[in-house]
DNA sequence: TCATTGATCTCGTCA
DNA sequence: TGACGAGGTCAATGA
């Protein structure tokens, strides 16, 4: 399954969107004016751009810059091409919310059908791998913590990790892989919060790869702790997959 | 400017990517091998997927579905192609932080370079959009509101709107286009507080499309108010651009 | 450069 | 289906 044509005319172009958009990756490359409605509005005025269409009815237009498309339509979409006044039209429906994109191509220099498939990612450094690491390796925030639970509900959200210090006394950890905002403090404080209007004894860690000048404010004046960590060496320690991934 | 060649030799492909990657949109597609390392590490199996790169030094690598690639490098990498054991390798890399990308391939369908341009998005409907409206047309908020700031420096980030009501009481607007999470409800209640703790008289309104149960929750719980807002009509009625993009 | 925040965020996960 | 939070988020903006 695959097919491409170079300088097509508009019926044969939508000819082959409609017959390969459920099958492969449409790409389609040419002079376009591109407009969406919905939740928002926006346009884009004639220029010559790059459509991908997925089989799953994500529709992507991008440009010559930036990793993201200028306009596009998540998966769920319905796609459907035709022709307008002699003129190729590509026309993408999601329904709920229910959003528009029309792409009107005033000339089309490619149209080609790929067999693309869809594969596992094996990926090894999220957030859930830290805290995993972390709660194989609890020593790594600090000398004799145990852990007793790990993302542990709250009211709304959850604590990474909870643990019980050398001394007894509870610990509210939470994780982030890379630098720690402000936000993540107010989180963490939050949580600190709720354990003590509970009536248990508790302090709360950050524990991230590094901490913005601001959350650190924040983090003092909150009585709360940081301990820096560096993932990749962490995954590097404690995970099984690192060896073949890093 | 473009080229394309239909099953081209690891050579030819190289010359072609080479050649292209600074002056259009590359796009190769074959079964390929992908790793990324980095803050993180990633893999994905042999498969036959498409690849961008971009002038700016952005590589996509798209599967079948989903609106994201699958690995990615941003804008300002450096990409370069060379034959490695008679097959193409397409490597980026990126310098701070220090990330590569190697893509090889153990065939090519397709490579060809695009002639795409860059070129300005007209939007309109963005939170930016929604608060311009909410200041020309205030009473849209509450009756006989006077806004007295926009986009008020904060500590830390700011007020979308700062406006005194009928009374002369102090109100501090928080403005979301869509549906407003718990999160935004903490972030007014932290400028309620901090105005507060200043001496002043003041409440706390928050303006979105929608709230989430558990935000409005948290909003009664902290004496704050909502108001329900269409962002859509709102720019209908306000805004000049609307005739041209609704 | 860093910091901060929005985004038609997207995506997975879990109730 | 909705809610919630992570993301190698990306990208724009202001300091």
């Amino acid at each position: 399954m695959y097919v491409h044509l170079v300088g097509p005319s508009a019926e044969e172009a939508a000819q082959v969107v409609n017959s390969g958009k459920r099958r492969g990756v449409v790409v389609v490359v040419g002079v376009c004016e591109v407009s969406y409605s919905g939740r928002a509005a926006a346009s884009l005025k004639a220029g010559r751009r790059l459509l991908l269409i997925k089989r799953d009815g994500t529709l992507l237009v991008h440009e010559a810059e930036k990793a993201q498309p200028k306009i596009w339509q998540p998966p769920g979409s319905s796609t459907a091409a035709y022709v307008e006044e002699g003129r190729l039209v590509v026309k993408s429906v999601r329904s709920r919310p229910f959003e528009t994109v029309r792409v009107v191509f005033l000339s089309v220099d490619f149209v080609g059908v790929f067999d693309v498939g869809e594969s596992e990612l094996e990926f090894l450094g999220s957030e859930r791998d830290v805290v995993e690491a972390l709660t194989q390796a609890p020593w790594l925030i600090e000398e004799g913590l145990e852990v007793v639970g790990v993302e542990v509900p709250m009211d709304v959200g959850h604590v990474d990790i909870l643990a019980k210090d050398r001394d007894g006394r509870y610990v509210v950890v939470e994780v982030k892989r890379d630098v720690a905002t402000h936000e993540a403090v107010f989180q963490l404080a939050r949580y600190v919060e709720i354990y003590r209007k509970k009536g248990l004894d508790v302090r709360g860690v950050l524990v991230a790869g590094d901490i913005s000048s601001s959350a650190l404010e924040y983090l003092r004046r909150y009585g709360l702790q940081f301990v820096k960590i560096n993932p990749r060496e962490l995954m590097a320690v404690t995970n099984k997959k690192a060896s073949k991934l890093l």
